[in-house]
DNA sequence: GGCCGTCCAGTACGGTCGTACAGGACATAC
DNA sequence: GTATGTCCTGTACGACCGTACTGGACGGCC
């Protein structure tokens, strides 16, 4: 039990990190196992599908973000801090993250019925009460603009403290949509 | 020679969209070929090896690029300008391009030898440019949150016209380095 | 002792990938 | 008509992927 519980926590953590790195396709079990010590059925074996695995990496970020996307938010302000704060919290899973909201939607159907898929569903909803509903043409774009900055703001300051990031990416994300003509 | 070269043509247009819309790993010669209607064995047989379609797409643009770094450049806001306009005049290939530029290097080798690294080159100068040598956490976070900025705000915005999302990427990028309290 | 469930390795299977090779349709040159 | 080169298909190969199945090592329980 115990140490069963660790080799999962294990291969979690090294999942985490090589799918943070090169994304969910690139990612092979068998990659996952050789940074774990394990073969590839060692690790299908406690995630039966690969895509569990990816599901319970996102578990947890998944559901902050529907918390997140029940709260009432005052300002759109309101709203663009409380992001770059998921974004910054989640940072070791934002990629994987995002290749779910990103994705294109004819390609590759993230597996027939996939649990992952749920993500997806978020996307609508996060984009309107960042863009509003039927945005203009600039602001989808500095919609797009601020999701990409967060994305490789975060990633790749993997080294710096939480805190640090945090601060710099609000800064960052709130000039975005600061209107540069006062506003 | 004219049909041949239709068809050369016709495939690199094909493959710079998918390429565009699912990254290079995630699209395959099969579907290349099924975009043009032809085989994956004659999309082989124009372009030899699978890197060589990517090169040849990326070709123009690293060109561009290189000459946009020999460019003297008065301020860093001057060369954030080039740099929008560059990532907005090649927002078609920017994926790959930055596929190329941000890859881990310790994960897929981008083949041994391949000619796809040589933009991996370029990332050096680039951020360095960017930034400036040695930069602080703050600017460094910076400079990846612009060039992710840059890479979804065009990628995401296909169907705008170029001179305005060059006119709001542009906006979008000098207020990330924008000092809020006045700089 | 025997029994059973957990944890993991070994093996094998179907599928997809990029690629190599052989052959055919077709136009052009001689 | 025959030869030559280009353009493309068909087939096949090895490598890798995720997964299913079998079996063995180990520990707790009766």
């Amino acid at each position: 039990m115990t140490t069963a519980d660790d080799t999962r926590t294990r291969i979690l953590a090294a999942a985490r990190e090589l799918f943070a790195e090169r994304g969910y396709a690139a990612t092979s079990l068998a990659d996952i196992a050789a940074a774990v010590g394990l073969t590839k059925t060692a690790v299908a074996y406690h995630f039966h599908p690969k895509d569990r695995l990816a599901a319970e990496i996102l578990s947890p970020a998944a559901d902050d973000m529907l918390a997140l996307l029940d709260a009432g938010h005052e300002s759109r302000d309101d709203f663009v801090e409380a992001l770059v704060g998921f974004a910054v919290r989640y940072r070791s899973v934002i990629r994987l993250f995002m290749e779910d909201l990103a994705g294109d939607d004819s390609v590759s159907p993230v597996s027939p019925g996939s649990e992952r898929a749920v993500i997806r569903t978020y996307r609508d909803e996060i984009f309107t009460k960042l863009v509003g509903e039927d945005p203009g043409a600039e602001t989808r774009l500095k919609g797009w603009a601020l999701l990409g900055a967060l994305q490789w703001g975060t990633v790749k300051t993997m080294d710096l403290p939480e805190d640090q990031v945090r601060a710099a990416m609000l800064e960052s994300a709130r000039a975005i949509w600061q209107d540069p003509r006062g506003g």
